[in-house]
DNA sequence: CGGAACATTGAGAGGGATCAATGGACGTGG
DNA sequence: CCACGTCCATTGATCCCTCTCAATGTTCCG
């Protein structure tokens, strides 16, 4: 397995198939996420600091994982393109999709305090990341302080996160949980330029039902249901928003 | 509705009926909770800086809230005695236990970062809690630092929690969940000194089910089952667990 | 072109929900 | 101290949503 090679040489980050690291070739304040992105919530002066803890871009072939359960904590992770699912594996090898992550977002924070990670990130596509250190970041006090205050924002978001699934696993119907996938997901796309009714599916139909404690006939059945009534246009993996109020009645 | 003027009161904390406030009676030092609790993490030297920052002890009755959705975050809380559940509502009024919490864990980290609860706790039966000031706590230098790594770890602690009850909710079947739910429920228990094999429920039939995402007569019928197995001897709140592996055998 | 991975659709089964009735525990007030 | 009401738990009967199993179709890629 190449896949597993690669991930056992890290945190060394060689250039491997796959796995490429190279030194930075955009800064942060010219890179298209900045306003998305963790950097954004620096001032132009701080933005060198930041600049200067992002040490390295990758990109992570479609499969691959950026970090594994059990693995050492080394950075945090930030997409700049691609798209990302993380996984949880429970102790009898069955694993549940925990999240989606598009541009512009941070992975890595359930390795930030213990040191180590405790689910895996895969790469749904061909994807880059930026991997932003800590310990370098912390540096300069007045960033380190502005840091934390992040990472405890981005934490409180990431519990708020996983509420809002709960509620979705132990209350909802079928239609409502991928009603309130495709809402979720629609809204992440659009305040990232993306259109606010059509959009590209990156994952599976096992990996959304994986996600919303679905099987995936289910997830298919339901698509097919919210296309003969109106509400969706799906087409695989392209999926068109047609009644946008429907689908957020759905949802509830 | 006494429950709702008295929520509306806070953060004054009068002394009303049912929420009572006093100086603290007892030192974290000599608190039976403090194996378990937060101040555990701080050495001698430290504690005097933590127990000035625990300002007053508080008496929750049965049913009433610590802090609800919305409401401005000021403290952090110790449990000292007795049981809470944390809920989170949806949009459309439905709403989901979270989580369970006894003697010294602490409940309030969710409002901690962005300034305001965004669920709601709510004494199962009779409680004591310490109000835990963060803004005192981080006058010292050195107890800052270990504080702010205790929350970190804490709120890594809760990511995870939440990541297995997605687990949980997404992929479990009914015995699974009463299995799962019983064995972490003991476990944490034993870690207080009570038995490994004998507890009392504090919460209902529909509190368990609200937070396995199963109906409480589902909850009722995977007890009488587990009973008539052989597994569980259960006399409504008061279970005994008569075979560990099976029961963990459930669990999986 | 052929194969692999993924999606769709159907038929049937089953697990949990729903509806409903009964019973026990507890607290309050007569 | 008992009667009563309330809250909670148990159990049964039935329904239906989702799972399971299976066959077929589509897309993509070597």
């Amino acid at each position: 397995m190449d896949d597993l090679e690669l991930i056992e040489r890290r945190p060394q980050f060689d250039i491997a198939k796959g796995f490429q690291v190279h030194a930075s070739p955009v800064g942060c304040a010219n890179c298209m996420q900045r306003t998305h992105c963790l950097p954004s919530k620096f001032n132009a002066q701080e933005l060198g600091a930041v600049d200067e803890a992002v040490e390295v871009r990758k990109t992570i072939k479609r499969g691959m994982s950026l970090f594994r359960n059990g693995e050492p904590f080394v950075a945090l992770y930030a997409v700049r393109t691609g798209f990302f699912k993380t996984i949880v594996t429970s102790s009898d090898g069955r694993d549940q999709v925990t999240g989606f992550h598009m541009a512009g977002e941070i992975l890595g924070l359930d390795g930030f305090m213990s040191d180590q990670h405790h689910c895996e990130a895969i790469a749904l596509e061909d994807a880059e990341i930026c991997m932003i250190s800590p310990a370098q970041l912390e540096a300069d006090q007045a960033v380190a302080r502005q840091f934390q205050k992040h990472v405890y924002h981005l934490m409180s978001s990431e519990i708020m996160r996983e509420q809002s699934i709960m509620l979705l696993l132990g209350h909802m119907r079928a239609e409502e949980r991928v009603a309130a996938f495709l809402n979720n997901l629609v809204k992440r796309l659009h305040a990232r330029g993306y259109s606010r009714s059509e959009l590209v599916l990156r994952m599976t139909r096992d990996e959304i039902g994986s996600y919303l404690g679905l099987k995936l006939e289910t997830v298919s059945r339901v698509f097919s249901k919210l296309c003969s009534e109106g509400v969706l246009d799906v087409n695989v993996r392209k999926v068109r928003i047609l009644n946008q109020g429907a689908l957020l009645q759905y949802a509830s």
